[in-house]
DNA sequence: ATCTATATTATCAAATTGTTAACTGACCTT
DNA sequence: AAGGTCAGTTAACAATTTGATAATATAGAT
C-alpha cells in the first residue's frame, strides 16, 4: 500500500468521535474529524478522503445534505460514502442509499463491525490492491506467494519467466496483453530482448501444463483464456 | 444498460425466495434461485451472476462456505455478494464481511431497503467497468481490450484490420465513414493502400459475422447500421 | 445503354508466430 | 576445478495467417 487511506469522520458527539478515530487510526487509516455538516464539507474539500463516515444527525447540516452536496460534485465521485445513525427505520436507510450512500451503518456502532465494513468496501473498490495473489480459473491455480501452479490438484513446475508471464496473463483473463506490454511487466524497461523470447516461453508453457490457457491474437499479443 | 443485470438468490425459505424474486425482476433485474448452498454453487458457474443474495443459513452449506468457494475462484472476482440473515448478531457480520461479502441485511428484509442497497452496491462498481471499451449493439458486442467479437453469444475471431475496421465503425453507429477517414484511421497516415483493400475487408467482415451491419453509402463511404 | 462505384475472387507478398536447436551463464554437485 | 544441469535467450527456419492488389463481375445511377 503507497498512501495510507484518507477517512474523515463527521459527528457532533466528540466522544464518539474519538473511540472511532482510535480504531480507525490503529487499524491504519489517516483520520479527519468534523463535529458538524458545514466543517464536514470543509474538510473533505481540504483533504479528499477516500472515505466519508457522516453521521446524519448533526448541526448546520445534516449528513443528508453533506451527502447530496457531495454527490452532486464530480471531485468526490469515487470517494465512499458511509451514513451513521441512531435511527434504525427504513425511510433514512432508503433515502441515505438514495442519496449516493454507499453503506449506512447504525448506532450503536461497533468497533470492528464498522472496520470490517469499511474494509469491505475498500476490498470492492480496489480488486488490484487485494492481498489475494492466488488465482484460481476452473481447475487451475496459480499461487504468486508459493509461485506454484497447480492443475486438477497436480503440481507442475514453471520456470521463473515462464510463471510471471502466465500469471499475468491470468491476472485478467480474457484481457489481450500487447508484447510491448508483456516485456515490460515481466522483463523490464530496460531489458532488451527479442519477441521471440515471448513465444518461446509462451510454448513452454503450453507444453508443461498441456492445456491451451493461452491464445494468440495475431498481430496484438496473447490472452488468458481458461 | 445493455444486458440485464443477473441476481442469483439462495435461500431455503421458498416464500422469501419468492417474494426477493418478484421485486427484484420488478426493478427490471434477471433472477435466479436456489434452495440450498449446493445449488447455489452450482447456479452461479451456470449463469455467472453480477451479484449473489446469500442465506446464511442453508442446508448442504452455509451462505459462508458459498461465500468462502466464490471468493477463492477468480472467476467471481467481479461478483458482488450480499449475506443475508435472521441472526442480528455482530460475530456474523464480521465473519462474513472477513469472508469477502460485500454487505449484509439482516431479516425481516424489506425489499426496498434491499434494492436500494443492490443499487448502491452496482452503482458503486460501475466507475471500474465503465473503462471497459465494449461496444454493444443488439447482439453484437465488441470489445477491443480483448479484440474479440461476439454475436448471440458465439465468438468469431476477426483478424486485427477487420476488427479494428468494425470497431471503428460500430464506436459510431450510423455515421459515415469516409474512405479517406477510414483509411487514415485504421491504416495510418503515412502508409498507402489502394481503396480496393476497404472493400475486401468490409467484404471478409460481412462474410464473418454473416450480418449486414455494414452499409455501403456509394460514392460516400461506409457506416455501421444494426 | 452506358458509365461508375462497389463486390467478389484469386493470387501473391508480407508479416507474424511456432518450433527446434544451439549458445550462454548461473548454480550445483562431486 | 571439472562436469552437469537448467533457465533464459537467440538464431534459423517452417508454418500459418494476414494484407494488398489486380482482374473480373455486378449493381446502381443517369
Amino acid at each position: 500500500m503507497e498512501a495510507p487511506i484518507k477517512i474523515l469522520i463527521a459527528d457532533d458527539e466528540a466522544d464518539i468521535l474519538e473511540i472511532i478515530s482510535f480504531h480507525l487510526i490503529k487499524a491504519g487509516f489517516e483520520v479527519h474529524t468534523a463535529k458538524d455538516g458545514s466543517e464536514a464539507i470543509e474538510k473533505a474539500n481540504t483533504y479528499a478522503p477516500d472515505c466519508i463516515i457522516l453521521d446524519i444527525m448533526m448541526p448546520k447540516r445534516t449528513g443528508f445534505e453533506v451527502c447530496e452536496y457531495l454527490r452532486s460534485n464530480s471531485q468526490f465521485d469515487k470517494t465512499l460514502i458511509v451514513l451513521l445513525t441512531a435511527l434504525n427505520d427504513e425511510a433514512s436507510h432508503i433515502k441515505g442509499l438514495e442519496l449516493g450512500g454507499d453503506d449506512f451503518i447504525t448506532k450503536p456502532i461497533s468497533p470492528k463491525v464498522l472496520i470490517s465494513r469499511i474494509s469491505a468496501l475498500f476490498r470492492r473498490l480496489q480488486p488490484s490492491v487485494g492481498q489475494n495473489k492466488v488465482i484460481n480459473c476452473n481447475d487451475l491455480s496459480i499461487d504468486l506467494t508459493q509461485y506454484k501452479t497447480t492443475l486438477k490438484g497436480v503440481n507442475y513446475i514453471l520456470a521463473k519467466k515462464e510463471f510471471e508471464l502466465l500469471y499475468l496473463l491470468a491476472a485478467q483473463p480474457g484481457r489481450v496483453f500487447l508484447r510491448g506490454e508483456i516485456l515490460s511487466q515481466v522483463w523490464g524497461n530496460d531489458v532488451i530482448v527479442g519477441d521471440r523470447t515471448i513465444d518461446v516461453h509462451i510454448r513452454k508453457i503450453r507444453a508443461k501444463l498441456g492445456i491451451d490457457c493461452i491464445t494468440t491474437v495475431k498481430g496484438v499479443g496473447y490472452k488468458f483464456d481458461y
